[in-house]
DNA sequence: GCAAGAAACTTTACGTGGAAACTTTTTAGA
DNA sequence: TCTAAAAAGTTTCCACGTAAAGTTTCTTGC
């Protein structure tokens, strides 16, 4: 979803900046922390040229085959224009397949092709895997705590 | 920071989808968390044209007075490209001052005029004001503790 | 004190994601 | 059943933010 990025150069010893209310406003700390964990998920998966919207496309085919293309834009909230360019460059790479079913013609059914099912139980791997992706100073039960919050912030909870 | 964007159309009564380990996934979370405040930043500031970048850059200015454009840059994370931009909208704008100071002619020192600080005073204003930009499920307690483990998360509370 | 390199922006050109309009298929109303 | 409206994707065009290269001003090493 977001371009491969530039690290923004980082002060070893920054100035001390005065944050003000930025600190306790929510749009502010989700937008950092936003950045710094797509800029993680760049430096593991970014040789692969995968990115984090086609990350989580490809684990939901694989959770809900059969996906019709525009629930799945809509639980991951990507817009529709994006999500048709998005999974059609999944279908060149032959990881999915596309389908117009009967009973409806104007949709589309996804599914992951053998070489989907593969690549996605890898890159899975990478990415639970124990490395510096996850690195943060977070405890394990704080990360947990943290999703959980996240998810009632958002309503993925309901 | 990101373009004043159509609400994705939500199903009242969406079908069930399993979004197996993304429930999980920080990286998820956090984008989904993050659209969705800027959702809400633009049904309450987008009649202004006023963007979350620039909010938050104001903010920091009103702060920070005198800051270096760099240092502005690095604090909220922002490419110093996208910045020149963003500071020069302001200052055709009449909201702040640029100042190439004569201890460093490569730098520039930014600072709100008055027009500035009655904008972001009246800003902020709004932006605190108790209404339904802020409506979410969480407990005061848990955004606090959102708010802090988001600090901690990304580097800011150190 | 002069050249070489670094630092702090700025400019240009581009890629990604989005809004609006369009096509096709299905549903609803008369 | 025939037309009007809605639904599901797709296409076109555009804006935002970025990378890469460029400019000017400092700094450093000789």
């Amino acid at each position: 979803m977001t371009p491969p990025t530039e690290k923004t150069p980082r002060l070893a010893s920054s100035q001390r900046v005065d944050l003000g209310e930025l600190n306790t406003t929510l749009g502010f700390l989700l937008r950092v922390a936003q950045v710094r964990i797509f800029d993680s998920f760049y430096e593991r998966f970014g040789d692969d040229g995968l990115r984090p919207g086609e990350f989580s496309t490809l684990l939901l085919i694989d959770c809900n085959p059969g996906i019709r293309q525009g629930l799945l834009a809509q639980t991951l909230w990507i817009k529709p224009a994006h999500m048709t360019k998005m999974i059609r460059r999944l279908e060149d790479q032959a990881l999915i397949t596309r389908e117009i079913p009967d009973d409806d013609r104007r949709s589309v059914k996804l599914d992951l092709t053998e070489a989907g099912r593969a690549y996605v139980a890898d890159q899975r791997l990478r990415h639970s895997g124990a490395n510096d992706y996850h690195r943060h100073d977070l405890t394990p039960t704080e990360e947990r705590e943290l999703a959980r919050l996240l998810r009632k912030f958002t309503g993925l909870d309901r």
